[in-house]
DNA sequence: GTATGTTACTATAACGTTATAGTAACATAC
DNA sequence: GTATGTTACTATAACGTTATAGTAACATAC
């Protein structure tokens, strides 16, 4: 890779280094005739400027992670694209690190983040343990949780309001006269997972209809589980007469196995990929947490002290394309 | 952020950096208690490299870049998401860049992946002119097309086979008697789309039947596009029998407004998404180009000069869910 | 005529590493 | 007993910036 540096720029002007680092910064100290007569020379010699040395003097990458299980989930391939929208914005550039659910690999997606010099991070964290929180907060760096998050623990959050969630799936269910649902959840540590779950007892309840934990099916998001435990609450003969999934592509991969009952599913994929389907979800309003999460880690990297503690409004939508 | 430095690691032990760096770097000059010494207060300070540092005086980032249209599409996401986890076994991150297919939004994300120093760069270019390709050789950095490129210009890329994509879409609409089908594709500039209508038209000369250029309604990728132009071949009472879209994204559109013809998309998202909804899609086989990209960067930054040309073959899918 | 301010620069060190070149202490060869 | 080799380090400079502190030349104030 060919370099331009300050220094070709200053050598070729006969000037310092220094002055030609003003201008490129707008510190405002310089003639405007030296002025242009840089910013000319940069053009012409196609000056980049390099981070590395400026990360490195400055403490500043311009920079951040977004830790997220998986990219290849739709839902949050929509947030993530409109986060590395809004970021460009503010001269910020976006890292992505999956971690495939894995708590190990999380770690060390925190470990090349902060590698990286990264100025911040979104985290939508695993939740086996609250370890890696405690990590990120021994290291100190600026980071907001995205789409989950511990009720135990202080962090900063943007998520959806996913006890809302359960209970508007809930609520359409004892609407429509199905009162013997099955909720099919992540593992037991993934607390969304288990507010929706509470939304949709609480919504029960108010109609008077008593749900049993046992209606809470725990799979874990590996390849593969979802079709195996459909298929075992089929061999054992479980009745329902619905069922509301953890997740659009969780309910879409019932639908393909579980034909009569109505499936609800989270994160309404079908607002931004036309599926040619029928499809309940409950998604959050305005785009999600992505604007938020955006903004809060921006004020976070600029010292904010305040706790950000933000639910997204959700609704349920009947799409039908 | 809390910083560790080799140079607290020194003190501590009472030995130079240039001793603590060896062992970091497994330079095998250094005897075994000095290396456990060093290892054990690295880890007991907590020790992160500072990449900033390492890439200034040794060249490399071990990051790359990868510049697409837009992460959201879940084919893309999907392709991301595979590169993301096999580069991560070679020690490398990902930043992600969106082009939203803007010509100048593309040359800024390649002056952004420069100034990150980054290794090298996978680009799914906008294909508006070759201005950004001819940028990229003048700064002679690293890079590999994905999935589309310029016939003209002699370019690394790993890319679908779109000229067969398009013929096996025409395949089966011949051999399921429909004659007189309509191509919805990108604008002009996209060759991949292009080929696909070629491969086409290539299928249905093969039983006798010539596809007039005007059978190719072009469609600019933005919002609300899809449904325009559909809305006005119906008002100008243009006649067809089945319908060919650029990808699985635009066929889902389609489907939601036209219900009483075969549509085929391309990318098979329903490989991996379990649509509940049927679906004909021309998509890549093993993975797409995902792997064969990750590994010719990975060789072009090693400073392998070979050419890489790399067409994915393609099959035809009937997804039924 | 001295003090004070402004303009437009420059000089220097430092950020945290690694590449390069060195060296003291000891071992081995003949 | 000299030459050669090996082990386990160390010393130094450099990567490309920016932060900090300076200064010469001129202008203005009273």
């Amino acid at each position: 890779m060919k370099k331009v540096t300050l220094k070709d720029i200053a050598q070729e002007l006969n000037i310092t280094i220094s002055t030609v680092s003003h201008v490129m910064n707008g510190i405002d100290d310089i003639s405007e005739e030296t002025k242009k007569k840089v910013l000319e020379t940069a053009k012409k010699l196609g000056y980049i400027s390099n981070n590395a040395a400026v990360s490195l003097r400055s403490g500043k990458t311009f920079t951040i992670a977004i830790i997220i299980p998986d990219i290849s989930n739709p839902h949050i391939a929509h947030q993530i694209k409109l986060i590395e929208d809004k970021m460009r914005l503010f001269k910020y550039s976006v890292i992505i690190l999956n971690t495939n659910e894995d708590e190990e690999a999380e770690y060390d997606a925190i470990v090349t983040a902060c590698s990286k010099q990264v100025d911040g991070i979104l985290l939508c964290p695993t939740q086996h343990s609250t370890d890696n929180i405690e990590f990120l907060n021994k290291i100190d760096i600026p980071y907001i949780l995205i789409g989950r998050y511990f009720s135990q623990l202080d962090t900063d959050y943007v998520c959806a309001d996913d006890f809302k969630a359960g209970a508007l799936a809930g609520k359409y269910l004892v609407d429509n006269s199905y009162t013997n649902p099955l909720y099919i959840g992540a593992y037991e540590y993934v607390e969304s997972s288990r507010n929706r779950f509470d939304g949709l007892v609480q919504a029960f309840s108010e109609k008077g209809i008593s749900l049993s934990q046992k209606r809470f099916i725990q799979i874990s998001p590996k390849a593969d589980s979802v079709c195996s435990t459909i298929r075992k609450i089929i061999e054992d003969n479980v009745q329902f007469d619905s069922i509301v999934a953890f997740s659009d592509l969780i309910a879409f991969e019932i639908m393909s196995m579980v034909k009569n009952v109505p499936v609800i599913g989270f994160d309404a994929i079908c607002s931004h990929l036309h599926i040619p389907s029928y499809n309940i979800s409950v998604g959050m309003t305005n785009g999600g947490w992505a604007e938020k999460a955006t903004n809060a880690l921006l004020r976070k990297i600029e010292g904010a002290k305040d706790k950000i503690h933000e639910l997204i409004n959700v609704e349920l939508f009947e799409f039908n394309n």
